[in-house]
DNA sequence: GAGTGGTCTAGACCACTTG
DNA sequence: AAGTGGTCTAGACCACTCT
């Protein structure tokens, strides 16, 4: 590894963010899977020609990004999107007392459509490129709580259409057939009042207050991949945030 | 330190864990004030008796915790409240341009009360137990833009009624008058329809949909120490929420 | 028992700040 | 130049899992 900085020595970077950055590429590559186990501290030092310090170093970083899993005794994994773990780590409503429950999905409409501006500059395309679309109303304990808007770059998603089927969990997709994996999201929340088009759906009346969650999902380089935006109706069920 | 583990052998215990420990016990007992300097990681090694490696393991993690800053070449001083990045920690309502501004505050009442059963339960006091509480509406950019009421436990806020004057950010309060440190906050988002008590203050309709949060306070030992409801209008401000 | 990750130690050197 | 935190190494031992 380049530890002296010779070529690049304005920006130093430490020798265990080169092997971080090294390793997320080779999972990017798609040369781990999802799942499976990858090398042992030892394998990777000798392999990258570093201490099992360094390489330590470079895969505790990593689970921090909730990229790997760690189990004494067994291994480091790839962590899997569709590990209950995972889903919760971007499905914030939960019931307001406390019990956690999975959300299903009934899928209104899925088309493809030229990007308007803000669809375009938050997913980092041209405005009039072309992007999927998916409408859905989703439920917490039979009850329909939200109804979203999904929308994808079709260049990223190429036979998006030919789909038969939209799974509830859809970062599992995008992994498992795209290879695409989902790393972090940030999102803006607003109250707005409930439109004619979402209160047949969620059973309020028009003017209700929802809340309204926007959000961009990256993948591991930081690229916008998703622009989500989802209305829910917050009578029983409450969004969870941890500060600090 | 124990590392034998023979007095209590099951509830296994990390060194540095029992460092990190230790020395979050002399910050609650004020050994060492916000802003100060402490130790440096040689004389904390000798002090305690453990290497310098597992000092800065207990260091990192309290890092990480945002009790302590750390800079190469200087020392590891005290996190203080007032500093703006622990301002930010806890204030995530943000211009919809992005720009961050500093809210400012106007008192609308302060006085004691007996506790109800949702500020006893959330508080860990004793329903009937005396309670500060104090209503105030904040502006962001000269625009009112949340009215809130927090309540107090009267037992750990002795003196609480002879404030001359309460300051913008109360954080930085319990911290020099009371020797409280906010640690973290857990918060509950929901949409809620603006009432008649605070539709004027915020120069809204009745009805208007608000964005109402919930926030449990917690100090450095986990233990409860504020309720706080705020009800926010969101037009041109929205809560920012990072995932991942 | 063998192999994995987790902890702990000791010492060297690097990057940054201050006098 | 001296002192701080940050990185890197090498080796030992501990706790956990599987065969």
């Amino acid at each position: 590894m380049d530890q002296s900085g010779a070529v690049a020595p304005f920006p130093y970077k430490p020798l265990y963010v080169q092997v971080r950055d090294q390793l997320v590429r080779r999972l990017i590559e798609g040369q781990w899977q999802p799942g499976q186990v990858i090398p042992s501290e030892m394998e990777l030092a000798r392999e990258v020609g570093v201490s099992q310090g360094t390489i330590r170093k470079a895969l505790d970083a990593m689970t921090a990004e909730n990229l790997l899993i760690r189990r004494q005794g067994r291994g480091t994994f790839v962590a899997r999107p569709e590990e209950s773990r995972i889903l919760f780590q971007f499905f914030r409503l939960v019931p307001d007392d406390g019990d956690v429950t999975f959300p299903s999905s009934r899928i209104l409409a899925r088309c493809s459509e030229a990007s308007g501006s803000r669809e375009a500059a938050t997913l980092g395309i041209a405005e009039g490129d072309e992007i999927w679309r998916i409408d859905r109303v989703r439920s917490l304990a039979e009850t329909p709580s939200l109804v979203e808007t999904i929308w994808l770059p079709a260049a990223r998603f190429s036979g998006f259409g030919d789909l038969a089927e939209i799974p509830n969990n859809v970062y599992g997709l995008y992994s498992e057939r795209w290879g695409i994996t989902i790393a972090r999201a940030s999102e803006k929340l607003k109250a707005v009042a409930a439109t004619c088009a979402e209160a047949p759906h969620l059973r309020c009346e028009v003017g209700a207050p929802l809340l309204e969650i926007t959000r961009v999902a990256l993948d591991l380089e930081g690229k916008p991949v998703e622009l989500r935006v989802s209305r829910c109706l917050t009578g029983t069920i409450h969004y969870r945030s941890e500060l600090g």
